[in-house]
RNA sequence: GCCGAUGUAGCUCAGCUGGCUAGAGCAGCUGAUUUGUAAUCAGCAGGUCGUGGGUUCGAGUCCCUCCAUCGGCUCCA
């Protein structure tokens, strides 16, 4: 038994308004780890531990990450209590903490659960919580926790895979469960809670394994908070792509034409016309050209590139056999074309780097349930290059690329973006094609130059494409789901099955290296992501129409129609609208539609020969000529990150 | 592909436990109005209720099939 008094700063701390819910916080670290039980009273705190004397104990809030894990771990342990409680036969699995709530995986033996059930056993969970259950830690034997999940197979299955001596349980009330520890003190902080959904998990998540039956939840210290947050996921929801490209007339989908093949309609063919551009001006200076593909290869292609084997022919799409020996496959990737371009002719060590650049469309059999707007598509053009170098200027021609796709990112405004070396799974080397000396060298290029450009990344093993590693750029979208935009990948694999060679200063033949690359991705993710990001409202230069003229009355509509001239002549983006409706109903629709400069005509500027300008969602900015409205938005076009 | 949910007019939605010719707002069309910084008024038109079966005297409503969408899982060249 220890007890610990307040430090006298800490005491202050408390003193000032702040809950006991969060002084019970601060020592939960202390409880998972080593304590066994406390108790509180005024400024102390007395803890039977497995600590000495000399052990210390963390300290942390609610407004910690620590510990809201440590709230929401607590909280997945109560949802296993009412689980248990309202179906006695289900069999737990396990119930993690995640950064937005928690989950409980269950196998209910057959049993459906609904969105419909969700509410009663919500009701249990507030019913326990009420009642102020202390979590206490305790340490078991291997063999009494084998004979506690004797009827639990994925426990067992568990437990089997924990050393005798680290096996601990945490006990609540009159439920016990496997557990390494991370609780709040006890249930009754656990004031609101929200099961959110229920879905399918396959255990350990493999997806030959049985399917478990998930519950996503998540709870508050207070009924406050649980409000805000489901209101903020509300607003997160209006800024969907998917709303969005309907509202703003940006793409559609048609049954008809096949799920996961998006109809980009005229509003949005020109917002994509115009990032890719953007991405093409880029390229040109940077010394790449622009090469063009078809849609279709024969199937030898894959089979060279050994994406065939990889894939399966289940992924590929037959799409003609004009003779008995050639079959025709609709492209899923450009990279084997590149390569076919590149073997067009011989090329001297003097010729490289060679860049060949290409929006390039592919097909891809994507699992029905995996598709998702435009972020997850059947049929998407990837904004691809190949770059075919001698291995002495991989690692310049690597960063280059890392300084094209920070430009892009920066350039439409990403800032709040992941970086992560993608590589192959030591655990799992038939995934993948090469030798392990090209591996090595791969990977080990693009951990140098993600070193020596400074970038804050992540690493993630098994993440590799099959061919080689790379650098993945992640952003997150309205929900906090994470899509990966751009990425960049060296490959030593292509260029030894494709063959491909150079003639070196010794006069004999070399392997060249190939860098694949695409830094946003693909032009629907793309899309999809800054619209999230944006709310819709895009930057001057991309957005489709920049300026809406609006008629006070038709009576105008001949100045209107100069202006719309003139505006038009000088590569101004806009729109006329004069229809017979009301000055007030006209800025709302304009507004709405989110352009972002509205120009409004009345009788006082066409006498004068002026515009009243107004700014979407700030309104009026006064009256001025026309020359200076060209001058002020050819200003904001080219300085490309207003 | 798997688990769960949803599918009513171009869009957003109402339609309770099955019961008279399926409703509203916006958009559209017609007419009036000629408007000064976020919705002028009136009228008209618009739906085989996702599809195909079934139960029933009777189905938008209940059951099954399929399709699509949404939230997850798995996958993601």
């Amino acid at each position: 038994m220890i007890k610990i008094k307040f430090p006298d700063d800490s005491v202050r701390k408390y003193k000032k308004g702040i809950t006991a819910m969060e002084i019970a916080m601060d020592i939960s670290e202390g409880f998972s780890r080593n304590v066994l039980s406390a108790s509180f009273n005024e400024n102390t705190i007395e803890i039977s531990s497995k600590l000495n004397e000399s052990g210390s104990i963390k300290f942390f809030t609610w407004n910690d990450s620590e510990g809201k894990k440590a709230f929401w771990h607590s909280s997945a342990h109560v949802l296993a209590q009412a689980l248990v409680d309202l179906y006695p036969n289900c069999k737990l699995t396990i119930g993690p903490a995640i950064d937005n709530g928690f989950y409980y995986d269950a196998d209910f033996e057959g049993e459906t659960i609904t969105e419909s059930d969700l509410k009663s056993i919500e009701k249990k969970i507030l019913e326990f919580s009420k009642e102020k259950y202390y979590f206490k830690m305790k340490n078991v034997s291997k063999k009494d926790a084998l004979n506690f999940y004797k009827k639990n197979r994925y426990k067992t299955e568990l437990i089997k895979g924990l050393n005798d001596g680290e096996i601990t349980f945490c006990d609540h009330a009159n439920f016990s469960d496997l557990c390494k520890g991370g609780h709040i003190p006890h249930t009754g902080f656990i004031k609101s809670v929200k099961l959110l959904n229920v879905a399918g998990a396959y255990w350990r998540g493999n997806e030959k394994n049985k399917q478990l039956t998930r519950i996503y939840g998540i709870s508050f210290p207070k009924q406050k908070e649980l409000n805000q947050y489901l209101s903020l996921i509300e607003e997160a929801k209006k800024r969907d792509h998917r709303k969005l490209g309907k509202e703003l007339d940006l793409f559609t989908f048609s049954e008809k034409v096949g799920q996961g093949l998006p109809l980009w309609l005229p509003k949005g063919a020109d917002l994509r016309d115009r990032l890719e551009l953007f991405l093409k001006k880029a390229q040109i200076k940077a010394g790449y050209e622009q090469v063009i593909s078809p849609h279709i290869g024969n199937k030898e292609l894959y089979v060279t590139s050994g994406h065939y084997e990889k894939y399966g022919s289940d992924s590929f799409q037959p799409i003609l056999t004009p003779s008995e020996n050639e079959e025709f496959l609709l492209k899923p990737m450009n990279c084997p074309h590149h390569c076919e371009i590149y073997k067009s002719r011989p090329w001297s060590y003097k010729d490289l780097p060679k860049r060949y650049a290409e929006f390039g469309t592919v097909y891809r059999y994507e699992q029905s349930g995996e598709l998702h707007g435009l972020s997850r598509v059947r049929g998407f053009t990837q904004d691809d290059a190949h770059i075919f170098c001698r291995p002495d200027q991989l690692n310049d021609e690597f960063k280059k690329v890392i300084d094209l796709t920070l430009y892009v990112f920066k350039s439409l405004g990403f800032e709040d973006f992941v970086t992560q070396v993608s590589l192959k799974d030591p655990n799992n080397p038939e995934k993948y094609i090469g030798s392990e000396k090209n591996w090595d060298l791969a990977q080990k290029a693009i951990i140098s130059a993600a070193e020596e450009k400074k970038l804050n990344y992540i690493t993630k093993k098994g993440e590799a494409a099959f061919y080689g590693p790379k650098l993945d750029f992640i952003v997150k979208d309205a929900l906090n789901r994470e899509w990966q935009l751009g990425t960049i990948q060296v490959d030593y694999n292509l260029p030894e099955r494709f063959k491909l060679s150079y003639k070196g200063k010794d006069n004999e033949l070399h392997r060249p290296v190939m860098i694949h690359r695409a830094p946003f991705g693909s032009m629907e993710r793309f899309v999809a992501i800054l619209l999230e990001h944006t709310s819709g409202i895009l930057p001057l230069w991309l957005t489709p129409t920049q300026i809406n003229i609006l008629c006070v009355s038709e009576k105008y509509k001949k100045y209107a129609l100069k202006v719309l001239d003139l505006l038009k002549n000088n590569e101004i983006r806009a729109l006329l609208d004069d229809r017979n409706e009301t000055i007030g109903k006209k800025i709302r629709e304009s507004e709405l539609s989110k352009i972002p400069y509205m120009i409004i005509i009345g009788e006082k500027e066409a006498k004068n020969n002026t515009i009243s300008l107004r700014k979407h969602k700030i309104g009026d900015l006064g009256t001025i000529k026309i020359d200076e409205l060209i001058e002020k938005i050819n200003f904001e076009v080219n300085n490309i990150n207003n």
